[in-house]
DNA sequence: TCGAGAATTGTTTTT
DNA sequence: CAATTCTCGA
């Protein structure tokens, strides 16, 4: 115990020693989070003689319970790999690929990405005979998403639905429902709500999983939804040993379902709850802090808290202003490119709020030949010719999953159009046949006349791969798959530099499947009951890439500068973070201007953001922007404004530089400013100077101004806000003037 | 059946 | 400004 305990402090020490009964752990951004949780599992099986069969951890991510499985084991060596980490997805599959039949579903299902989700409404917005313009399926899965968040069923969905519009979803839902479980498939959503179905009909399923858990832990919990929440009571009870482990100042996923809620009133629902608050910061310098806590604290509706830090306040955030997204690129890509010449750029991390802000930077690295990786945007598994490659698979699997057998009919072109597609598709419906059976009768029967060759060509190749899979190890079987099918072949038809980067996508599928291959042989030892039951290799490896994020992709070790969302970067940190788009408009977004519960999202995401920064934070925006064709002017951020200028150091590039707007460095003066005029102008009225360091000219030197042409500098005075320039223009007179304001040039 | 070019959309964030 | 969907001629 004394060792477990002897690298923790007091708070977080209480935190490890409360075992028994609910217990939340409100842990701040770098409070030691993760050491909390990990010594807390050691504790129970080192110190309370609890078996590590009957401890739960739950994470968001796979790489953050691959990370936590590997410190633990760092501490409890042996015993390691019997304690359940996963995430709440890759659990409810392991759960549902042993009792999901009581549901009356198949244990064989496939889990439906969100294409797979899109194509499947898309179908049945067609049977159901309505407008693709009035109903579009992404909205109507938003609505079916969030309903299943809810746990609210079809049925209970349409008894509550009023208008027309909500009665035609209802429907959608309904049929949408029907259609998953004829292909014996599962959304993201239905991994959760299946899960808690079950466990509410099944007694004794949830009885036995239990007895099994008898120590529960959440990571992440702020982000928990209504159905992960529902999951969660029922296998914990209302005094079972439930550790929850969050932040609500990080709650940043509300558009996915996540009730913040769950962590604000866990005292409320687990009475008797034991609270702790994690608040010493071991991460962040004390600028950085400062900014945070400035930032966060114009929320209102969250835990009382402050931060802080031991370390020194190192130096200021870094505040950027350029003309446009591409010098802001620019400026980054070549400030790292210098602050990296010792070739360690996995100390830096460029932050966005939206994927698309990523191209500009990306382009800036490649021509300055920064190394760096892209984290998010498409991910890996969703790109087309992965996707195809796996639907390939899954076909050979089994065919029981029709959309992807649709998906490659097809694919490369075999003169099987649209039209005989449909046709199969009446025939498996009338029969009741998997659309891939149907191929095989329909050939049988003849019905589809000189079609029928063609789509005989296509099962005879399936039939023979799915011979082969039998024999031949995973990669062989793709490699072969790729081969024969022509899709190699085809690819080369395509645009080269494109069809150069597919092949390399490819050639990855093929290397994870190699790595899955040795994972699984390595680890011989029979898998408790836990591990899906007894699967071929190649549906393991189906499930297994159904259920990787992107971010658990990200490579810590490479000498990488790292480029992603702010979302995904949340657990992670960096010694160097800039953070890109600090503009009105983008971020915070359009959207969360006129929603306060919106705009405190942003904010979280905001404290989120500069919380990842260990060493020095840099803060970036562009006056103008190109969003969907048209330039948007913004102003700078209304949470860069959030934080006082001392804590600050600007630097304006853009070409007309705008007045400091009234910054208030005191905390009271701020704090009343705020309330009195909380909305920012929503137009660039107000102009601001921006400080800069220093000058690139000094008395004699000959300067250049825009209205008055060329002068000597006379005299340099530093002035509270802005250096103050006297300039003899000669004919023009001699003139005094701020230096952000009149925007000198140096000549010669 | 299929490809090229036109037209028409659209924007957070992701397990 | 994309990326996706639509339309039309072969």
């Amino acid at each position: 115990m004394e060792e477990i305990c002897s690298t923790l402090n007091e708070k977080q020490r209480e935190a490890v020693l409360c075992t028994e009964g609910p217990e939340l752990v409100l842990a701040g951004a770098g409070s030691g989070k993760t050491r909390v949780i990990t010594h807390r599992i050691a504790y129970l099986i080192r110190e309370k003689q609890v078996s590590p069969r009957n401890i739960l951890a739950i994470t968001f991510t796979n790489k953050a319970a691959g990370e936590m499985k590997r410190r633990v084991g760092q501490l409890v060596s042996e015993e390691s790999d019997q304690i359940w980490v996963a995430t709440f997805h890759a659990t409810c599959v392991r759960i549902l690929r042993r009792f999901i039949d009581r549901l009356g579903y198949d244990s064989h299902f496939t889990i439906y990405d969100t294409d797979d989700q899109r194509a499947l409404m898309k179908q049945v917005l067609k049977e159901l005979n309505l407008d693709p313009k009035t109903f579009r399926e992404r909205s109507i899965l938003a609505a079916v998403s969030s309903a299943k968040n809810e746990l609210r069923t079809p049925a209970q969905f349409s008894r509550e639905a009023s208008g027309y519009y909500e009665e035609r979803t209802a429907d959608c839902y309904h049929r949408y429902q029907e259609k998953l479980a004829g292909n014996d498939a599962l959304d993201f959503d239905d991994l959760l709500t299946m899960t808690v179905e079950l466990f509410r009909t099944c007694p004794d399923v949830l009885d036995l999983y239990r007895r099994r858990f008898r120590y529960i832990m959440v990571d992440e919990y702020q982000d928990t939804n209504t159905a992960q929440f529902a999951l969660i009571e029922l296998l914990a009870g209302k005094d079972g040993n439930l550790c929850v482990v969050g932040d609500d100042d990080q709650s940043i996923y509300r558009f996915r379902g996540a009730n913040i809620y769950n962590i604000l009133n866990f005292e409320k629902t687990f009475p008797g709850a034991h609270v702790v608050k994690l608040e010493e910061n071991y991460r962040s310098k004390g600028n950085i802090l400062s900014a945070a806590n400035e930032v966060i604290r114009n929320n209102l509706g969250r835990k009382e808290k402050h931060l802080w830090t031991r370390r020194d306040a190192g130096e200021k955030i870094h505040v950027f202003r350029f003309e446009n997204a591409s010098d802001e690129a620019e400026h980054i890509a070549e400030e790292i490119r210098q602050r990296a010449s010792d070739g360690r750029y996995s100390r830096f991390a460029v932050l966005y709020r939206t994927n698309a802000q990523s191209r500009a930077l990306e382009e800036r690295f490649v021509t300055l030949g920064i190394p760096y990786q892209l984290i998010g945007g498409v991910n890996f598994y969703q790109r087309k010719e992965v996707k195809d490659a796996l639907a390939y698979l899954k076909t050979i699997a089994n065919g029981r999953d029709d959309l992807a057998c649709r998906r490659i009919l097809n694919v490369p072109k075999r003169g099987i159009g649209d039209a005989t597609a449909q046709k199969v598709m009446e025939f498996a419906a009338a029969n009741g046949l998997s659309f891939y059976d149907a191929l095989l009768d329909a050939e049988k029967t003849g019905i589809l006349g000189r079609s029928g060759g063609k789509i005989r060509k296509f099962t005879d190749l399936i039939e023979s791969l799915r011979e082969r899979s039998r024999s031949l190890p995973l990669t062989e079987l793709i490699r072969e798959m790729l081969d024969k099918s022509g899709y190699l072949e085809d690819l080369a038809n395509d645009d080269p530099v494109e069809a150069e980067a597919r092949r390399q996508n490819l050639e990855e599928l093929l290397n994870k499947a190699a790595a899955f291959e040795n994972d699984t042989g390595a680890a011989e030892e029979p898998e408790d009951e836990s591990a899906s039951p007894d699967l071929p290799a190649l549906d393991r490896f189906l499930e297994e890439v159904s259920l990787v994020a992107d971010i658990d992709r990200m490579d810590t070790g490479a000498e990488k500068v790292t480029l992603m969302t702010l979302h995904a970067a949340k657990g992670l940190e960096f010694d160097e973070v800039y953070m890109t788009g600090m503009e009105d408009g983008l971020f915070p977004g359009m959207r969360s201007l006129d929603d306060p519960k919106e705009l405190e999202e942003e904010r979280r995401l905001c404290y989120v953001g500069i919380t990842r920064a260990r060493e020095r934070l840099t803060m970036t925006g562009a006056a103008r922007r190109m969003v969907n064709g048209e330039t948007r002017f913004s102003n700078e951020s209304m949470f860069v404004r959030e934080i006082p200028d001392s804590l600050k150091e600007r630097k304006d590039y853009t070409e007309r530089p705008q007045r400091t707007s009234w910054h208030f460095d005191g905390p009271g003066e701020a704090e009343s400013f705020r309330r009195a005029a909380p909305k920012p102008a929503a137009f660039g009225k107000e102009f601001r100077i921006v400080k800069a360091d220093h000058l690139e000219y000094g008395p004699g030197d000959r300067v250049k101004h825009m209205k008055f042409g060329e002068g000597t500098v006379l005299r340099v005075e530093e002035g509270a806000r802005d250096f103050e320039v006297t300039v003899d223009f000669g004919s023009h007179g001699v003139r005094k003037m701020f230096a952000g304001f009149a925007k000198l040039e140096k000549i010669g």
